[in-house]
Formats: structure tokens, C-alpha cells, sequence
DNA sequence: AGGCTTTACG
DNA sequence: CGTA
DNA sequence: GCCT
């Protein structure tokens, strides 16, 4: 009942906010007629190319849509030196060594100072300074550079596919073991580990293939060697067998209950579910009543099919109130998972009228 | 040596 | 405090 | 504990 997540109901109004399209984007002066800059897309997408563009030329800069024999300049993002002349090879330029090759960053310290800044070393992509060890030529996993990959989830691509599921289990049951313990720290240490691995597009099967990876610290490493050796982490079954941990397993699957109710039972001597149920004693909050009333429904998965005829009703019930507003499944489900454990949805309402009692209004309908 | 997300709701 |  |  609790897995239909609207994040906001946003109003048309706000969202066109800031989205004022440039249609003359030419028609700026051009104060510093030596630089021709051309921003490369690759790596960046269409939108952040565009505004960025618009940005450039309305603070004085001639920027080209295309790769003409005038640029001067190419910006990329997240791209290396020898990336970026392999993309130019792909390109009908002659001679790419005419072009200065620079990274985003000197481009956003122009805009910041609203005119050319030196292209120092610092903002030149070189070849000695991005590329991949020379001595070593790996024929495996072409086109996959480790040192590219962010140590932030929001700058990785999420996969629909994880490899690593045998890592990633076992970094999770460690993760929760540490959140059960209260260690923020070495919680997030291993659920940052579990992510990097989530956004890998292959399996991991040697040491090697996590060198140079953010996020994989010392005890990461053993439990990977570990499990790469062993099929089994030593450290994770530890912590699977662990009284303390599988009572608090238990105790946080029902909805409404966390780590500090969990620490109250285990305290009182409680260790499984069952216990707790028949406990009378027992002051349970209202979320917590639900979630043992819907306890099975609440701890099985959502298929696509389900989540689709939900948001029929979902999309009927918001129009009874709000017959313009618009439900759009987001989440997992948009990005293409065929299963998930909630249904997350957008919910926007096209005009200046708000209404933040909607949601309010549609479960008591229910 | 500091940061590790932040905010709203019930 | 728990959920999202 | 890892990263900057």
C-alpha cells in the first residue's frame, strides 16, 4: 500500500521556469573573435551541449555547432586526450593537431570570468597526464578505462544489469551489518563499493579488473579476492550467522520499524518476528501496525504488469480531481526493470493551479 | 583535515 | 523515529 | 575508510 511514491506534484508553471528557449542564439555580440569553440557531445548529451553553447556565445565567445575548419578550440567533458583524437580521426578534419584540446573546466572558468582565461596546462587534455598504462596493452575489456569512472552514483550510468550480484550481496549484508551497529561510516563505505560495482557493464573475475576503481579500499579488495577464490566471503558468512545481526534482519523487514526499535527488542531478548508478534506487551506505531498486517505483501516484488495496471487506477484517480494532470511512471520501471519494490511516480499538474491536498484526496479514495 | 545529501511528512 |  |  505504501509503494506508490509521488515525489511532488510540480506545476506547469514552475517547470517552465528557466526553460525560455534562446531562438536567436546568433544574434550575440562576439567580443573575442580569436577563440572558435566547438564543444564536442560526446559524453556530455544534447542538452548540457546546447545550453552550454548558448552560454558561450551569449558571454561574447564564437561557438560553432559544427566541427568547421574555423574552430580553434574543443572543449570535452570526461573524455580523454586520446579519446578525443580518436573521435577526431571519425571526423572530416585533416589536421587535428591544430586544435587546442581542452577539458570543460576551462570552459566554465571563462564563463565564470566572462572571458578567455590562459588555457594553462591545467585545462589541456594531454596525452601524458589521462591516457591508460602504455607498457601494459590489455586485449580484455576494450574501451573500459577505470580511471574514468567517477567515485560519485550520480555520475555513473545506471545498468539495468548487475554482474556482480555475488559481490554486491555480500557488500550489502556488510553494509546493513555496519547500519545495525550504527557505523554511518563503514556502512557507506561498503553500500559506495556495492554501487561502483552495480555500474560496471561486466563481471568481475580478477583482481585486476577493479585497478584503478574508486571505492575499493583494503577490505573491499579482500572480500572481492576472497570471493573470486572462494565463491564466499569468510567475513560475510560471519556476519550472516551473527545472532545480533539476522534478529535485526528481521525486526527492520517490517515496515516502520528501524534500527533503534530493532535495538529496544533486541535488548528486551526478542530475536525473530514471531516473538514480537506475540509479544502483547508491545506499543506498536501505527506504521508499524500496518506493516505486520501487510507484512507479506509489503516484503514481495512488483512486476511490470502490476505496475502498469496500477498506474491505470492511479492515472483514474488523480483525473476525477485533476482531469488535465498528467501521471508518468518514473523510476525503475521508466528505466526498464522488469520487477522492483515500489512504483515511483510523477504526478504534474499543467496550469498555475496547484493542489497539495491531491494526493491526500486520492488515498482517501481509496 | 573535513566530508560523507537533504528535506519533508506523519 | 521511520519513510521516502 | 576513502577521497580531495
Amino acid at each position: 500500500m505504501d509503494r506508490f511514491k509521488a515525489p511532488a506534484v510540480i506545476s506547469q508553471r514552475k517547470r517552465q521556469k528557466g526553460l525560455h528557449s534562446p531562438k536567436l542564439s546568433c544574434n550575440y555580440e562576439i567580443k573575442f573573435s580569436n577563440f572558435v569553440i566547438f564543444i564536442m557531445q560526446r559524453r556530455m548529451g544534447m542538452t548540457r551541449r546546447t545550453f552550454l553553447m548558448e552560454l558561450g556565445r551569449r558571454k561574447g565567445f564564437r561557438v560553432e555547432s559544427e566541427l568547421s575548419d574555423s574552430v580553434t578550440h574543443i572543449v570535452a567533458e570526461n573524455n580523454t586526450y586520446l579519446e578525443v583524437l580518436d573521435w577526431l580521426k571519425g571526423q572530416a578534419v585533416g589536421d587535428s593537431s591544430r586544435f587546442e584540446l581542452l577539458d570543460i573546466s576551462w570552459f566554465t572558468a571563462c564563463m565564470e570570468v566572462g572571458r578567455p582565461v590562459d588555457s594553462e596546462m591545467k585545462y589541456r587534455l594531454m596525452e601524458q597526464c589521462q591516457s591508460p598504462p602504455l607498457n601494459t596493452p590489455e586485449l580484455e575489456m576494450p574501451a573500459f578505462i577505470a580511471t574514468k569512472v567517477s567515485q560519485y552514483s550520480c555520475q555513473r550510468k545506471t545498468t539495468l544489469n548487475n554482474y556482480n550480484k555475488k559481490f554486491t550481496d555480500a557488500f550489502e549484508v556488510m553494509a546493513e551489518n555496519y547500519e545495525f551497529k550504527e557505523n554511518e561510516i563503514l556502512c557507506l563505505e561498503f553500500l559506495r563499493a556495492a554501487s561502483l560495482l552495480k555500474s560496471l557493464p561486466f563481471s568481475v573475475t580478477r583482481m585486476k579488473d577493479i585497478q584503478g576503481l574508486p571505492c575499493m579500499g583494503d577490505q573491499v579488495r579482500d572480500i572481492i579476492e576472497e570471493i573470486i577464490e572462494e565463491e564466499e566471503s569468510s567475513r560475510v558468512k560471519e556476519v550472516l550467522n551473527d545472532e545480533r545481526y539476522k534478529a535485526f534482519k528481521q525486526f527492520t523487514s517490517v515496515f516502520g520499524v528501524g534500527v533503534k526499535t530493532s535495538e529496544k527488542w533486541y535488548r528486551m531478548g526478542l530475536r525473530t518476528v514471531e516473538e514480537v508478534k506475540a509479544d502483547k506487551t508491545l506499543k506498536l506505531s501505527k506504521m508499524q501496525k500496518a506493516g505486520f498486517l501487510y507484512y507479506e505483501d509489503l516484503v514481495s516484488c512488483v512486476s511490470k504488469a502490476e505496475a502498469d495496471a496500477v498506474s491505470l487506477i492511479v492515472k483514474n484517480t488523480v483525473c476525477t480531481f485533476l482531469p488535465d494532470a498528467l501521471v508518468t511512471i518514473t523510476g525503475g520501471f521508466r528505466r526498464g526493470k522488469n520487477i522492483g519494490h515500489d512504483i515511483d511516480f510523477l504526478i504534474t499538474n499543467p496550469g498555475p493551479r496547484e493542489d497539495d491536498e491531491l494526493l491526500h484526496k486520492v488515498i482517501d479514495l481509496w
